[in-house]
DNA sequence: CTTGCTTCTTGCCATATGACAAGATATTCC
DNA sequence: GGAATATCTTGTCATATGGCAAGAAGCAAG
């Protein structure tokens, strides 16, 4: 069986060379160019997209129109959103490159056929969707439970690539904070070690 | 086909018959007093709970020793640690009686087995993840955006029964203060209107 | 009823973070 | 290369919320 680039994402093993073969012609590669929207909010997700290379960032407008960023993809994950793509309902989210990117993309329909017809299929999907609830959860309690400072010292540790190539704004709404405040975070940071 | 409590979590109709006897009786009822663990950190989640009447709390300890309020479920609500559940690892949460309360559960073997065997709840679990997943991220969203106050009146107008019958230092948490910050606000809400 | 125990309120002060504005750097584009 | 823009830093001051401790009020148990 040729390697193909989705053998990162699913263990292949598990599939009859066939079956394979469907699921890999059915995803399409895309690239697109920096500052290029994937979605808008008010649309419904229709796909989602397996990253091979570059940075997104998904974001939404609060009411006091500031803009919050929601989460990066990178290398290895996945960019989706899972409320609009699964309940195939209109979206709050955007999702942007932030760099140009390289991926391969998926829509609702044949996920769905995917997703009921093969079982291994379907638990990857879910084992996703979990992963990404759990991370989000554990986000959820880092903002009460931790100081900004300590959440930003965190990112630094795990995603280190991010802090190079996203602006500062942009990381700052991540962790709840304001870039003035970030900027301040990262200097005290500097001089304590 | 008899009237079953869990026909108001399932659309029964899209079963037959015998699936829908099948899936009944792999639901048992269960009770449980005041203060009693459905979970405990550290255990691995081999069940969730359907909520007929009563509430429950989840919660963790964060590294400082402060309990957090993750979540209430009251019913119609479905009581559940996915990441522990779905990924049969070890939760780092606790699943608490807040009153009485009574409960239909399932083990994981059964639900993976109507998961895989039965499309409809399959549908229906993934909905109810997603809902999960959707409601925290509105949460996330709210922790960074709005001030306490806005968080607490949200939760007046959507949850006004948890505000009748959770401790006030429980809710605090909960909304990511501290009890003594709640009492305030709640001092000026009453004093606004 | 009275003694305890938990829950809730309130006062005082500390602190993390925000708001705004001015510069300083870095980047992009012609 | 230089002008225009976006990004980052820093100062001053404002504010939301926390920490701690003392009471007050509600509840439970003998």
């Amino acid at each position: 069986m040729a390697e193909h680039f989705l053998g990162h994402y699913f263990p292949s093993a598990q599939f009859s060379d066939d079956d394979w073969r469907m699921i890999t012609t059915a995803f399409e590669q895309v690239r697109y160019a920096k500052d290029d929207h994937l979605l808008q909010e008010g649309a419904i997700a229709n796909h989602y997209w397996f990253i091979e290379s570059g940075i997104l960032r998904s974001y939404a407008i609060d009411p006091k129109g500031h803009d919050l960023s929601l989460d990066f993809f990178t290398r290895g994950d996945v960019a989706i959103d899972w409320s609009s793509f699964l309940q195939q309902t209109p979206t709050r989210e955007n999702i942007q490159a932030l760099t140009e990117v390289v991926c391969w993309r998926l829509d609702f329909a044949t996920f769905q056929q995917f997703f009921h017809g093969f079982e291994p299929f379907r638990e990857a999907g879910r084992a996703r969707l979990v992963g990404s609830y759990f991370a989000l959860k554990r986000k959820s309690v880092s903002m009460i439970a931790d100081q900004a400072k300590d959440r930003y010292r965190q990112l630094l540790a795990e995603r280190p690539h991010l802090l190079q190539q996203v602006p500062l704004k942009q990381l700052a709404s991540y962790l709840g904070i304001t870039d003035t405040s970030l900027s301040r975070i990262r200097k005290e940071i500097m001089l304590e070690d």
